[in-house]
DNA sequence: GACCGGATGTACT
DNA sequence: GTACATCCGGTCG
């Protein structure tokens, strides 16, 4: 299904997670390859949507193909997708750097592309220059630049990261044997 | 009004 | 592998 499609986004939370990867995600021009998501929703309790509509995740209850982004720990942020079915979206964790290197490299403060650059999502944050001011956004409109891809991705299934609730749950996608994951795919990287 | 703890990253051992 | 930085919404009192 085309990312051009209204229906995208309201496609199971899982469906959508699966196909960003592959996908190229800019922040005015720079970014490049989403190569890792997870999945959440209200039923879910890892997610932030679980206890039901707060001050901090109405985003999340909000139009779908819009930005949440929130602040963890206290020092970085983590970008989702909300998706068609309230409390639901996608998470972002990693991407293959593609666009606008050199602005990344700065944030970052690294001298040359790594493999951290972007892997993770408070690292991708942090490179494309994501911060609460974006929080609420459409992913539609500028800063925001999603391209669909033409050929069709090998994802692979994993359990998510970092957190303490349903941890076992297999809603982590990623492009299978990608340099630029946060971390392995165990039996697959 | 106090306290808790997290969808993390980095530095260091 | 472990320590720790640093914020704020949620929860309970």
């Amino acid at each position: 299904m085309s990312l051009l499609s209204p229906d995208f986004y309201t496609q199971p939370v899982d469906e959508v997670a699966q196909g960003l990867i592959g996908v190229t995600l800019t922040v005015d021009g720079v970014g490049g390859i989403i190569v890792e998501t997870e999945a959440y929703d209200a039923a879910d309790p890892a997610s932030h949507s679980f206890a039901g509509r707060t001050v901090r995740n109405a985003t999340m209850f909000g139009p779908r193909g819009h930005a949440y982004v929130y602040r963890i720990y206290g020092l970085h942020h983590c970008l989702n997708i909300v998706c068609g079915t309230p409390g639901s979206a996608v998470l972002i964790r990693a991407i293959e750097p593609r666009h606008g290197i050199d602005s990344m490299l700065e944030r970052r403060g690294i001298a040359r592309p790594i493999r951290e650059l972007c892997a993770g999502p408070g690292r991708l944050c942090a490179a494309l220059g994501i911060n609460m001011a974006l929080d609420g956004a459409s992913l539609d409109r500028p800063p925001f630049l999603l391209e669909d891809v033409d050929t069709v991705p090998d994802v692979v299934t994993g359990p998510r990261i970092g957190i303490t609730k349903a941890a076992d749950r297999p809603r982590r996608f990623g492009l299978r044997s990608s340099l630029w994951l946060s971390r392995p795919f165990p039996g697959f990287n």
